[in-house]
DNA sequence: ATTATTTACGCAAACGATGTCGGGATTTTT
DNA sequence: AAAAATCCCGACATCGTTTGCGTAAATAAT
């Protein structure tokens, strides 16, 4: 069964007149005589016409819709992303096509593909944890696609970026955790490939090494999947536990992951904050409400999501090639509960 | 700057062929020599030819995507449904398109009628909170689009649904909580409009009547918002605390209305099991490790959104409307913990 | 050698909307 | 009264793709 929606053709053949004119009467042209107008506009509106957007796309060359590519929309992070680019997009006269590579690279090149391919004015990104091969974007790059990316962002591609100071945001996390009596600190990120594992990493490095800590080859981990799976971060937590490294707190470098870890410690009854220190990147909208409330460091998803799709359309909108482009850092907030403050419990 | 993609047109110049040759080179026509064919081929690999989606869809009046308009994608009931949506419509083939209404009646109708302009082969739609005008959604039905209503349906609208047991759901929770040992146990519920709120109060008055439990007006509690934001559930909760009836235990009928809950909860320092019972619908992944542990009723998203894609897929394929229509309705399921397990914790 | 058939391709229409051009009818100007 | 200007409106091309139809050339059948 098909919808059939009423057109500018069928108008003019009950009202005697000619798509042209009809078209010019929609859209209040002078050259049309104010009766046919209000007669062409009543009939319009009793029959509930609209526009053919697929129609105008194809004429005008543009869709006024954006695709916003992330690698999953249950993480909180990405759907306040998407929050803060819909209520720009909205207003800029912008739909949103959303889809998701499940971290999955064949996913993201078949849905870039299909944005590409003119269904979409400009493209945000993520990109998934498996992404070691950038040719397709590149390739939409050069080919004048507006792309702008946001949060995990690829450093080669010349093009606007949005992200959070993610070495400053790990190193003042790994800090806090040193500040609080920890000393045999792990950082667990998401997959090595990624930007934002890359500068949380050597925030925390940093940091160690400032507070003369030793790191060692061990003392970091990754996760390929992201820990969008609990398997992936248990096999990571036994292995920590197993070692003869006294681990005693840990910083979780992804959303997943700290949410895994911590329902790992709850499993395993390892208690946080007198065993085990933790604090983790999360955007969830609950971790005050976990037990224990988690302290996390927490992005502006929201903003960031805003200013990613400002710069879009701005892009999309701007006459001639953008040649300049922004790379805005925002800095990232870090709250601290239980979870990682042992001292405080010792008192 | 815009975006120029490589068309037919331009390989047609190219080759020196009419594009209706390339076009039928492409799709692997009869009526085209291996020689042509290899050359069309060859050229539109290296140029990295992809089909104009915007013209196929004006041409083809069918676009190969589907829409889903939900309130909001934070919620985790909703991406949970729409990753259900997206397997299957990958599968099958479709794109999704998806809208968010924010429980705002204008932003349902404004996002209908774009989805429903023909940039769209069906629609999936779990209506807002603040809807109770359907005319909009009932001439789209009657003009033969393809709807699917999910989760929060529209009784009187003829076409396919896919429900959970709310009534049942929510009878057995309330019965749940009386077992442990509550009694003056008060429903909160989402908007008075929505089928999920009937339906789920209508279980609870069943038990409590069952139990010869007493129920008033001021037992049931409404939040037109759907508890979007803390301060409406504040407000409840407050006149809760301050009326004389001492409530012991709390049903809460929508994910969002049961963590704010929660939240207030913990800001006032209500012990819950102790002070105040609680189980509410909620979809979360963090349940069991909010403190307390939460009991939940847990709807099966995925498979929501799995069956509904899969009902509206068969609606848009139908050769010939189709008339009879199916309410598909999944059981929920009822996950105990410490949130509402009083007896427990007084052994 | 003539006719019939196949092969391999081009032309043009169609989808819905818009913009350019042109022209008939009415009104205004001289 | 003739010329010019104005007012309304229709025909046509266009966007990228598919498809029915037509046809020239090559091949096959007679």
């Amino acid at each position: 069964m098909k919808f059939e929606a009423i057109t500018i053709k069928d108008i003019a053949k009950v009202l005697g007149l000619s798509t042209s004119t009809v078209s010019r009467a929609l859209r209040d042209s002078y050259e049309i005589s104010p009766e046919t107008k209000t007669k062409v506009l009543e009939y319009a509106r009793e029959m509930n016409y609209r526009p053919n957007p697929i129609a105008l796309s194809l004429k005008e060359k543009r869709s006024s819709s954006i695709g916003v590519l992330v690698s999953e929309i249950a993480n909180s992070f990405f759907s306040q992303a998407i929050n803060g680019i819909e209520s720009v997009a909205q207003q800029k006269g912008y739909n949103v096509v959303i889809a998701q590579s499940k971290e999955d690279y064949n996913r993201e090149v078949s849905a870039l593909q299909y944005l590409a391919s003119r269904s979409v004015d400009g493209i945000l990104l993520s990109v998934s944890s498996e992404t070691s091969n950038f040719s397709t974007i590149e390739d939409l790059n050069n080919r004048g696609m507006p792309i702008v990316c946001f949060d995990r962002v690829i450093d080669s591609l010349e093009t606007h970026k949005v992200i959070v100071d993610n070495f400053m945001a790990s190193y003042n996390a790994t800090i806090h955790l040193i500040k609080n009596g920890y000393k045999n600190i792990i950082c667990i990120a998401n997959a090595s490939l990624l930007s934002i594992s890359r500068d949380r990493v050597e925030g925390y490095k940093k940091a160690m090494n400032e507070k003369k800590l030793p790191i060692s080859e061990s003392s970091i981990y990754y996760c390929p999947h992201g820990g969008l799976n609990y398997e992936e971060v248990e096999q990571v937590m036994q292995k920590i536990m197993k070692s003869k490294a006294k681990t005693d707190a840990i910083i979780a470098c992804s959303d997943k992951v700290t949410t895994n870890i911590l329902r790992y410690c709850n499993l395993k009854k390892i208690i946080i904050p007198e065993k085990l220190g933790l604090i983790g990147f999360s955007n969830l909208d609950f971790t005050e409400l976990l037990s224990p409330s988690l302290s996390v460091v927490r992005q502006p998803a929201y903003e960031m999501g805003k200013k990613a799709a400002e710069l879009l359309i701005s892009m999309i909108e701007s006459k001639r090639p953008v040649l300049d482009f922004e790379t805005v850092i925002l800095p990232a907030e870090i709250i601290q509960r239980t979870s990682s403050t042992k001292k405080i419990k010792l008192i």
